[in-house]
DNA sequence: TATTGTTATACTCTATAACTATA
DNA sequence: TATAGTTATAGAGTATAACAATA
């Protein structure tokens, strides 16, 4: 598995960034699937957590996801009783995303389980060399225009 | 966009790799798009042009494709005449695959287009930071079994 | 006229199981 | 019995267009 060349792409980021987000998403559907929740429902309720109030579209951006792929998760985080939509008072158009109490301990046994699932990272890389690999996805993020 | 804050994943990389990913997926498809090839051709061109004779299996191992995947994306290559097939001597259920001159050809010609549209890249990260980058999701990737 | 959220829809990517031919 | 390649199929993720309500 390891004994090929990338060749040309050998300083190239995007073969890896696949094969990345693939092992990553299928340990993310790992973490999801006991609790019933699609892939993607840390990630929101973690947003919707530290910046409660958000509208849909600030939450859609930031995750990543389409404006009807949050529509979609945030339904069923509505069904599950993790998280409410309370209509804006001043901009009827938005709503403002708020976790329930459920939603919080959900998002804290989530978590738990996915630090679990990502030891291995933090067992491999130091805490600064992390925070150094965070650091430069970011910057590449931002100039892409995802920051 | 960028004024929400990751909370309690602020040190995780799976979101990051999410964004990326997305951004990075549609710079290949157009990429790919004036070639009339699907996502994932350059990455197997230049893992052929680099390693000829590997095997199917060895190739989608590398490139992070499923077996399947892989089966159309070479008949799309083989049927543009970019890719050969050929059987293995001492191990008849084995393809050796192989670039023909019109595959080397299409090959720099696509790592060209994909040079522009990641110089962006390029240009935010010196060589160095670059190479940093790479070599700790190169780490992350072996320690997850996917190097 | 523009924006938020929604619905409907399609397409790509990825995953899985079953088959064949070889070993 | 196991492996490489293939076929068929299903599912998740993502994208786009059109609509309603509001600004």
């Amino acid at each position: 598995m390891g004994d090929l060349d990338w060749g040309l792409l050998s300083n190239s980021v995007g073969p890896r960034v696949r094969l990345l987000r693939n092992n990553l998403n299928a340990r993310s559907i790992a973490v999801s699937e006991p609790f019933d929740l699609p892939t993607g429902s840390l990630t929101l309720l973690s947003l919707i957590d530290q910046n409660p109030g958000s509208s849909q579209k600030e939450l859609a951006d930031k995750a990543g996801i389409t404006g009807p792929g949050l529509v979609s998760l945030v339904d069923e985080l509505e069904r599950q009783g993790l998280v409410r939509r309370d209509r804006s008072t001043t901009d009827r158009r938005r709503n403002m995303l708020v976790l329930t109490d459920k939603g919080e301990e959900t998002l804290a046994e989530m978590f738990k389980v996915v630090s679990q699932i990502e030891a291995p990272i933090r067992e491999e890389l130091s805490q600064k060399e992390l925070e150094q690999l965070i650091g430069l996805i970011d910057r590449v993020l931002k100039v892409l225009g995802e920051g």
